[in-house]
RNA sequence: GCCCGAGUGGCGGAACUGGUAUACGCGCACGACUUAAAAUCGUGUCUCGCAAGGGAUGUGGGUUCGAUUCCCACCUCGGGCACCA
């Protein structure tokens, strides 16, 4: 009997693949027209960083996954170009450098050949012949001849820019680098300092990077979480006038419907106008501190959570409300944001929280304009109309409030009662609370906001219409008077759990009217049936809240405006380790950028890695470098010493696997044209915003430029989960529970490893590792192995039932990334097989067809071992016999009341009626029926009866 | 605070479009083989109950003949964003 060598197998079949390339994805011919006679297929993983920690089990999960479909692909007739690489250039590194002094260079090249022989161990189908590496000059060439085209297009720019700054290490660090405030490596706090940075203009990109993601195949999430960073928000520019001045405050909102009641305006500490307004200002030393203030807070300490808002009034100048006309105050305060909109916002405090959070602390004027209405208005008859109030008594610990259980229906409301005479709605409510409850209470908080509503009063016969008025009221007494026999009768008074009260029956103005009670705060809409109308607003007044925001921008002569949470692209860093920005600062002619034919721009040797006491790149140091002469007048000239962020070198790296040797081009158009875009594209859930839209704009770029044939760079976008250490935490060195795939391969085999990190859980979902679980798809593996002594002349048919069912399954399974389920359907295959006497030859090789994409060397070994003389990679995916899908028998559940009561087996043609006599004629049915009547049968064709009785 | 994802046996997890909840695997128990152990194979394994039967998919409601699946409210965990007007 042959046994199962794992060893011997794998790295036998390893070297035979590689030797005869046939994972070698073949490009169309050069200068002929022939393309490969194979339709194409890219299927793409994102390159590792090789750390020098090497492989982590995690690693492997996604090039597995995507190595399976790109397996299925090639056996299903497509030339497939699975390619790998190294994205080398980063931190780690550069730190290594700094500690040990060893070339960065030497440490990449170490490390990524530890990477490629760990990862070709698991023999995994890349096309090693592709191989790239970003820190490769005749790789960054490229990465930096495309910078130079967004400088020619003027996309890239020079911009004073705020940066992390460690006044401890004088360097400045990327927002990754900072924790908590403080340097990572140093833990000093970070300061903000201004320095000339390089900026990519990606907000140039803004509107087609939000739209495009229409036509491609992401996950909804992963679309989501772009759409969300781009932060595409629709509204209007409006301009406020300065009360005898020239000057206008312009202002971005959402809600120009709700201008009338802008009751202030607020400038950003940072905005220009505030010093054009200098001499008008007549508390400028306390505006002058409180901008100063601002500037010295770390971001940290400004966005901190629990800080409640600060500003100052600019007195001595006012602003022209556009709506209403009236004069309103101009305000500095850091809530408001220099770099989003115009810097400037019209404060609607009645409708906006944070405005209504500032206008409450400075007793700024709160001006109801949006109503909620609720109900039908009555046009035809004359409505009675009151004004009323909402009152909500809190309980003394704040987790219970006061309601009414009303006796003659079946919901809850607050207390409501009429506002009469000259009443307050302090008194109208704490009257009302007395009468109806019998608390004493004291009103606390009125809501500036009102709720109407209209309805008819049967008993009274009457259209009837209110206008209501939220309150709070805290108690003064916790025991209550007795209450009249009439109120006693109406309803029963409750505490109710404030997480309960939402979910109770109610009215929705009452809900709405407790939810402003509750909150305190402004009205930004709420999630009922009622309708926004105007008011307070003109002749605007009773216009609906939708419509009314294009007819006052009309009005006010504002402009439709679309803005982006989007900035631009920070793409300086003051470090060694990247590519070096290809341009020279001349004396006579400013930034010139080196000439094309002078690219790569080489990173030089360096002896040390240290960065410079002036926070520049270690690269300012090397003075043979930096000084050169400019390429336009051939004077003096420094270069620029600043590098490029390692989101550079990813940002095109799937264009350079169509062509990774070409010398002339970042690749060439024929290749291009035939391989992109990527077909399908499988990362980590930590990249679906930085690096995804970061290489989208890129591409779209090139598109632009004609350089690139598509508009997009990727078709298909989905993501993995990561696989955590034993007991769900986070693998990790300092954590000690870091499992190397080295050891697993070694002791289990790769083939094992490989259905176990498919087999654990969902692809996309994080899965923790368990060593103890992975002899499981051992066991699998060597039933597999066993199957061989099985094949004979004839297979049972319900072995080829079943075996048309997993081919079905697991292929349909594959395209989901259902990687699970298809290994568990394949393993009830497995079972089966070693139950019967025999499986024919060509059952036995379409179940190692469609096992292969999953084991590769175990399936190719055991097809050889059969006599095939090809490669099982070089042969076709199985097709499904729909034949044998057909059940010609089924089981029928029968139900009483939704239960299941018994089972009967049916064949597939029987008539309805031919089933249900079965079904009243069966024991344990009649028994459970007795003699109850039946109301209805309900029958789903081959699955199941219910009877209700 | 907002957005996204998840919550099912001792554990990882399965369940198509609302139709037999717990497939498959791990672990555990028992049995076979063995002088013995390991490995392997077989059987069993949600829970209460002697049984008939009842109860379980984070919690509480709802819709339905029927809900892990749909709706509402809430709780817990993981991830992302963070005053974006």
């Amino acid at each position: 009997m042959r046994l199962y060598d794992h060893k011997k197998i794998e790295k036998k079949w390893q070297n035979i693949w590689e030797k005869k390339g046939i994972y070698h994805a073949i490009d169309p011919v050069k200068g002929g027209a022939s393309k490969p006679k194979k339709p194409k297929y890219y299927s793409l993983i994102e390159f590792p960083y090789p750390s020098g920690d090497g492989l982590h089990v995690g690693h492997p999960r996604p090039y597995i996954g995507m190595d399976i479909i790109s397996r299925k692909r090639r056996l299903q007739g497509f030339n497939v170009l699975y390619p790998i690489g190294w994205d080398a250039f980063g931190l780690p590194t550069e730190n290594f450098a700094i500690k040990t002094g060893k070339d960065p260079r030497f440490v990449t090249k170490k490390n990524s050949e530890n990477f490629k022989q760990q990862i070709q161990s698991l023999g995994i189908s890349f096309d090693w012949s592709r191989e790239i590496n970003t820190t490769d000059p005749k790789y960054y060439k490229w990465t930096q001849w495309i910078f130079l085209q967004f400088l020619k297009k003027g996309l890239a720019y020079k911009a004073k820019m705020n940066i992390n700054w460690c006044p401890k290490d004088k360097i400045g660090l990327a927002n990754e680098e900072v924790i908590g405030g403080c340097c990572e490596r140093c833990g000093a706090q970070v300061e903000k300092r201004e320095k000339e940075q390089w900026v990519l203009a990606i907000t140039k990109y803004a509107e087609r990077l939000d739209k495009d993601l229409d036509g491609v195949d992401y996950l909804p999430q992963i679309k989501l979480a772009q759409r969300n960073w781009i932060g595409k928000s629709e509204g209007a520019e409006i301009e406020f006038k300065i009360t005898d001045y020239e000057l206008k405050i312009k202002v971005f909102t959402t809600r120009p419907d709700t201008i009338f009641g802008a009751t202030y305006v607020v400038l950003a500490p940072e905005h220009q106008l505030i010093n054009d307004l200098k001499s008008r200002i007549s508390n400028w030393t306390e505006a002058e501190d409180y901008i100063k203030k601002t500037k010295q807070e770390t971001e940290i300490e400004r966005t901190a959570e629990n800080k409640t808002k600060t500003g100052v009034e600019l007195k001595g100048v006012k602003a022209i409300n556009p709506g209403s006309k009236e004069e309103i105050p101009i305000w500095i305060a850091d809530y408001v944001l220099a770099n989003y909109g115009t810097g400037a916002i019209m404060a609607v405090p009645a409708h906006d929280e944070r405005d209504f959070e500032f206008a409450k602390k400075y007793n700024l004027e709160i001006k109801q304009v949006i109503q909620p209405i609720f109900g039908i208005e009555n046009k035809r008859k004359e409505a009675v109309h009151r004004n009323t109030i909402t009152g909500i008594v809190k309980s003394r610990d704040g987790k219970k409030i006061l309601m009414l259980k009303w006796k003659d229906y079946d919901w809850l409301s607050g207390v409501i009662g009429g506002i009469e005479g000259d009443e307050s709605p302090e008194q109208a409510a704490e009257r009302e609370v007395l009468e109806e409850t019998g608390y004493k209470t004291k009103a606390i908080f009125v809501s500036p906001i009102k709720v109407e509503s209209h309805f008819f009063a049967e008993h009274k016969n009457e259209w009837r219409s209110r206008i209501d008025t939220p309150v709070v009221l805290e108690l003064v007494d916790e025991k209550p008077e007795i209450i009249s026999e009439k109120e006693q009768a109406k309803h029963e008074v409750r505490w109710v759990d404030i997480k309960e009260v939402f979910a109770s029956t109610m009215f929705g103005n009452n809900k709405l009217a407790i939810e402003l009670a509750l909150s305190r705060s402004a009205y930004t809409g709420f999630n009922g049936d009622q309708r926004d109308s105007l008011i307070n607003s003109g002749r605007f007044d009773g216009m609906d809240s939708q419509k009314a925001k294009k007819e006052i921008i009309k009005f006010v002569e504002g402009k439709e405006k679309t803005t982006f949470k989007l900035r631009d692209w920070i793409f300086s860093r003051q470090r060694y380790w990247g590519e070096p920005i290809p341009v020279v600062r001349c004396e006579k002619c400013g930034l010139v950028p080196v000439p094309e034919k002078d690219l790569p721009v080489e990173l030089p040797k360096v002896k040390n890695y240290q960065p410079t006491d002036s926070g520049e790149s270690p690269l300012a140091n090397i003075s043979k470098w930096v000084n050169t002469k400019c390429p336009k007048c051939k004077g003096n000239a420094k270069r620029e010493t600043d590098t490029m962020p390692n989101w550079a070198g990813s940002s095109w790296y799937y264009l350079r696997y169509t062509d990774p040797k070409n010398s002339k081009e970042f690749a060439g158009k024929k290749n291009l044209k035939y391989w992109t875009p990527v077909d399908w594209y499988n990362g980590g859930n930590e990249h679906t915003t930085l690096h995804l839209l970061y290489s989208r704009f890129w591409h779209k770029f090139l598109y632009d430029l004609k350089l690139v044939p598509t508009s997009e760079p990727y078709m298909k976008r989905t993501s993995h989960g990561m696989i955590l250490g034993e007991g769900g935490v986070k693998m990790s060195k300092s954590l000690g529970n870091v499992i190397n795939p080295d050891e697993m391969v070694k002791i289990y085999g790769a083939d094992t490893l490989r259905i176990y990190e498919m087999f654990m859980g969902p692809f996309d979902q994080s899965v923790a590792w368990s060593t103890e679980s992975i002899i499981g798809a051992r066991r699998f593996i060597e039933k597999i192995w066993r199957l061989q002594f099985k094949v004979g002349k004839t297979s049972d048919s319900g072995i080829k039932k079943i075996l048309n069912k997993t081919i079905k399954k697991v292929s349909e399974d594959i395209e989901n990334m259902n990687f699970n389920t298809a290994i568990s359907s394949m393993m009830i295959l497995a079972t089966e097989i070693e139950n019967e006497k025999s499986v024919s030859r060509e059952d036995y090789k379409k179940f190692l067809q469609i096992l292969s994409p999953f084991a590769p060397h175990i399936t190719e070994e055991l097809w050889s071992l059969l006599g095939e003389k090809k490669s099982i990679n070089l042969s076709t995916w199985p097709k499904v016999d729909e034949t044998f899908l057909k059940d010609e028998e089924i089981k029928i559940v029968i139900q009483i009341n939704g239960k299941v009561r018994a089972q009967i087996i049916v064949k597939a043609s029987d008539p309805e009626e031919k089933i249900k006599e079965r079904v009243f004629s069966d024991p344990s049915v009649l028994k459970h029926l007795g003699n109850k009547g039946i109301k209805r049968t309900i029958y789903i064709k081959n699955r199941l009866i219910n009877l209700v009785v």
